[in-house]
DNA sequence: GCTCTATATCGATGGATGTCAATATCCTCT
DNA sequence: AGAGGATATTGACATCCATCGATATAGAGC
């Protein structure tokens, strides 16, 4: 199961095939894995991981995101729903607030997809 | 030097900085990653990397990557470029030929930055 | 129930990007 | 020099995407 949904888990990703310098990527496998990087091909993104992966327990509350990154509220909503959609992100609602999680080995995985060793 | 010019080598940007999840990434630094990474978001792109690095000595004819990605030689065109000055690739003329091969550890240090370890 | 706060969604907008056809450039060979 | 083939560049176009303001939703506490 779950191989032409078009929403992705990085895990399923990263699940199907070996790495990029290994054989060819079929036009599939190549569509997937470019889904994949796109999530984290964004500066405000990026910088959303690392200020994550960098707080207590690697969660962080949605309302101590938006500051650091100086965009808009809605702006960051919409980019932590693009991670957690990639799957680099997990969501727990606890009371009002959000708190944005690592998955753990979702960024190993998909880096594991890039490295020829 | 080369720090604020645009055009960034992953060489460059590789050496810049420790991986995402150690510590908090610049605004600057998350935009030169961000940069290697769209690079290589893009399904095409990531097929012309496969198929070059499955190639003899890690290499391929230009003339050879149009027919098997299926689109137009000037897109297929655009894309190389797009690689080589992302520094994934390299690019050499021979003859009338082009020649584009993997840049050893480009892609294994772009990796480097995602993984946690 | 009402208010306040936190977060998500909607709609619009400007800019980036993938694609192609047409054309230009460059190299080789006669 | 001229012809032919390989690759790059140009210009146009459609689509995608990051961003914002405005608004909706949802939970907490009075």
């Amino acid at each position: 199961m779950s191989q032409t949904i078009s929403l992705l888990p990085v895990t399923d990703v990263t699940a199907c095939c070996s790495p990029l310098t290994r054989e060819t990527l079929t036009a599939a496998n190549a569509d997937d894995l470019a889904r994949s990087l796109k999530a984290l091909a964004d500066p405000t993104r990026l910088r959303l991981i690392s200020i994550v992966a960098a707080s207590e327990g690697q969660e962080a509350c949605a309302c101590d995101l938006t500051e650091p990154v100086g965009l808009s509220q809605p702006t960051v909503s919409h980019h932590l729903k693009v991670l957690v959609d990639a799957g680099f992100l997990s969501r727990t609602q606890r009371g009002t607030w959000a708190y944005f999680a690592l998955v753990p080995g979702a960024l190993d995985s998909v880096a594991r997809l890039l490295v020829s060793a």
